[in-house]
RNA sequence: UCCUCGAUAGCUCAAUGGGUAGAGCAACCGGCUGUUAACCGGUAGGUUACAGGUUCGAGCCCUGUUCGAGGAGCCA
């Protein structure tokens, strides 16, 4: 009489057996006698068959009037089929008793298209829809991973506040809150306290929201994001390129392995993500700067320029913004550019140190350029991880704050630290939302925030 | 801050040179035993973002405003 309550993405372990599913209408088509529903339960999609014979003439008309996103508990035997559809699909429930637990008012997003701002505006319900439900289970993967390779490889998590007195890199895009009688600021970066940490911890991170007011309206930016930020002692550049390597790797076949269904629904390119395994390239800005000038040479004399696999490069829509000169930091259209050219991530090291941020420490021989490497993510998301080796000269670093015209006053604790044992140390950031959206192949990082924030975006 | 584009039914979009506001989906009613965004028949649904102007007549032309989208700059 009882059947045990299964979840949907098990339900291939109970082909043969009546189970209790429980959760919502996602989807409904009718034949008839026939009633089609397809029922999520968070775990997946299984479409369950109401048979008007099976049922009775009561129980039908209910299943077959019932609205989508009605809440309700269906009983029956599973059997395999391979029409059936769903997620993972292959299985469907004979449906034997069904009970609305709640009959849904008029759900307003439908099985056709929408646009973004009705979307937005619904975002409290669209994430039940499928490849919003996808998507967030990439990113909880995403969010996982990150956790297990730290944890397994000697760092500690620090967490580090949000509410800052001062800015890491200039106030302009910080967001500011009253703080009793004076101002805080909402941390755009851990990474000063992360400084801190692993003189007592050796190897720390923190992992949690980090805010920026910028008045960016671009498929890559959010004010607020995700951001891991793992910061090493006694380590140079070429140990936490290494690092580096290693922890993306493993973010994305991680998510290879246990997302495949999720992948699959969103129409993925797998094959892409499965050559994101070390080494990753790595450039020069110097060279970096030259291929640039001379793809920007050849796009506008009306040349052709391939990709790595011998494909004419995407998304140039105005070769003209190629247009660099060496000092100047990349635009978007420069990493869209660039990444087409290697089939997996790419390391550009050595970066001017005047567009950089103040603590990045100089190349002995060359103190123009400094220890600072982007990673590059494939097929035009952008820059997902910015890292450095840090100054550890108390004196140079407090040069380097009055360069960029920063008070000194903030700073005193951060300079302190390099009086009591400074060591080499490096660290980066890593952008949770971008790493997302490219793994998961979405146009926009806003759906790789269960509730994104933009600008003009506080709602829901 | 700048550039480009847009706003018409609950949703996605049409509407010839300025001449009575249209369709699909959703909703509602009916039909169908294998549907995959089902299909077939029917019903209902409108202050064309807002304000002003031109005109015999404006969804359409002009001016302003608001909101949105994409991009640049800045960044992860």
């Amino acid at each position: 009489m009882h059947a045990p309550i299964v979840p949907i993405a098990a339900l291939s372990q109970h082909v043969g057996q009546v189970v209790t599913l429980r959760g919502w209408l996602y989807n409904k088509t009718g034949k008839g006698k026939l009633a089609f529903l397809q029922v999520r339960d968070g775990s997946g999609i299984c479409q369950c068959v109401v048979f008007r014979p099976n049922v009775g003439d009561e129980t039908f008309a209910i299943a077959d009037k019932l609205p989508q996103e009605s809440s309700l508990i269906v009983t029956g035997a599973v059997r395999a089929d391979a029409r059936a559809p769903g997620v993972p699909g292959g299985y469907e429930l004979d449906v034997q008793s069904l009970q609305v637990v709640q009959r849904a008012e008029d759900y307003p997003i439908g099985p056709k298209e929408h646009g973004v701002e009705f979307l937005m505006d619904h975002r409290h319900l669209w994430i039940r829809s499928s490849r919003q439900w996808a998507v967030l289970r990439v990113r909880a993967t995403v969010m996982r991973a990150i956790r297990a390779w730290l944890d397994s490889h000697g760092f500690i998590e620090v967490s580090t506040p949000i509410l800052t007195p001062s800015a890491a890199e200039g106030t302009t895009n910080l967001f500011e809150v009253a703080y009793f009688d004076e101002k805080a600021y909402l941390a755009q970066t851990g990474q000063l306290y992360n400084e801190a940490g692993i003189f007592a911890f050796g190897r720390v991170y923190c992992f949690g929201p980090t805010f920026r007011a910028e008045k960016s309206k671009t498929r890559r930016h959010l004010t607020e994001f995700w951001m891991v930020e793992p910061e090493i002692a006694f380590c140079d550049l070429d140990q936490l390129l290494a690092i580096e390597e290693e922890f993306v790797s493993h973010i994305v076949q991680t998510c290879l392995r246990e997302n495949a269904n999720e992948l699959k629904l969103l129409g993925r390119d797998v094959s892409r993500l499965q050559r994101v395994i070390p080494p990753f390239p790595r450039i020069t800005y110097d060279d970096a700067v030259r291929t640039l000038q001379e793809m920007h040479a050849r796009l506008m004399a009306g040349e052709t320029v391939v990709a790595y696999d011998g494909a004419p490069l995407q998304g140039i829509e105005d070769p003209d913004l190629l247009r660099i000169t060496w000092g100047m930091d990349f635009g978007s259209p420069h990493e869209t550019a660039l990444t087409q050219l290697y089939d997996r991530p790419v390391f550009v090291t050595g970066f001017p140190s005047a567009v950089k941020a103040f603590y990045m420490e100089p190349y002995p021989d060359r103190p123009e350029v400094c220890k600072s490497a982007d990673l590059l993510a494939p097929e035009g998301y952008g820059e997902i991880i910015g890292g450095s080796e840090r100054i550890s000269d108390g004196a140079l670093l407090e040069r380097r704050i009055r360069e960029h015209g920063l008070p000194i006053e903030p700073y005193k604790w951060y300079v302190e630290l390099r009086k009591y044992g400074s060591v080499p140390h490096s660290g980066f950031g890593l952008g949770v939302e971008r790493t997302v959206a490219w793994i998961c192949g979405i146009e926009h990082v806003r759906e790789a925030s269960p509730f994104p924030r933009l600008l003009n975006r506080l709602y829901p």
